[in-house]
DNA sequence: CTTGACCCTGCACCGTAGTGCAGGGTGCAG
DNA sequence: CTGCACCCTGCACTACGGTGCAGGGTCAAG
């Protein structure tokens, strides 16, 4: 199948399968006589598991190596579960951050609870003294 | 003061002194007859301020509206706590969202863990047919 | 044979939040 | 007067994940 199609099938615009093949996420596909990229129909499985894997967390760099590892013979399931572990910790890592944000966030919107009627918004107080 | 003493002072660079002004952040400030910038010591307080609200999850374009009730005369406390509501609403989906992708992590290691001496690691076929 | 849909490459651009550098001018101490 | 630290502007560049366009080539229907 040719890129338009596979975009269609696959829900992704054609410059980002481009784009893809760029960045290493697929590998160099057979062309026709023209130089028109002819891809196999596994492709669009492939590029579901890209789209989720970033849906759930990965970037393209980490789904580029996840891959490579998929499409080397022999690599242990271990080298895999080590970067799903790695994208875990960060994911667990920006919940924790955006917590703290979202509690003081909270307390900005009590205290402006509290004194609504004068010129100069307790937010800004907090906003400036705080560490 | 002029902008390195600022900077300094503030824990910033010069270059992103410059860029808040360039994104209005920093109103243009009055300058010396060879064109240095002469900042008021409010300045200290007003960076700060704007370092410690990039903390909690607002966006410099937020910031700069945030800053922009404050210099004007007369604005409502309400306006203020009206777009802190829609900072926290944002971080509290991008809290959501990161669960998400935690939970989903979570139950790939989980599969992993269970069938650790496959030579195809079931963590591609989750990411596969998952949606 | 022409029309239109499709494809190719290379390049520039979006937003976010800066960072760095070239090439010049200024301020002050020794 | 020289040297050095500091300042100015404008421009290019970083990472991330694309998107869009110009200027061509190709393929199939009518």
């Amino acid at each position: 199948m040719r890129i338009g199609r596979l975009a269609n099938d696959a829900g992704v615009g054609i410059s980002t399968l481009r784009y893809y093949e760029r960045r290493g996420l697929l590998r160099p596909v057979a062309r026709t006589r023209s130089g028109y990229r002819e891809f196999p129909p596994a492709s669009v499985e492939r590029i579901r598991l890209i789209r989720h894997a970033q849906r759930v967390g990965f970037s393209l760099e980490e789904i580029r190596v996840l891959l490579s590892l998929r499409d080397t013979p022999g690599v242990a399931c271990e080298d895999v579960s080590r970067a799903a572990r790695a994208t875990h910790e960060r994911v667990r890592e920006r919940i924790r951050a955006l917590r703290a944000m979202e509690r003081e966030l909270q307390q900005l919107l009590v205290a402006c609870g509290r004194r609504p009627d004068e010129s100069l918004c307790p937010i800004f107080e907090l906003l400036s003294t705080g560490d």
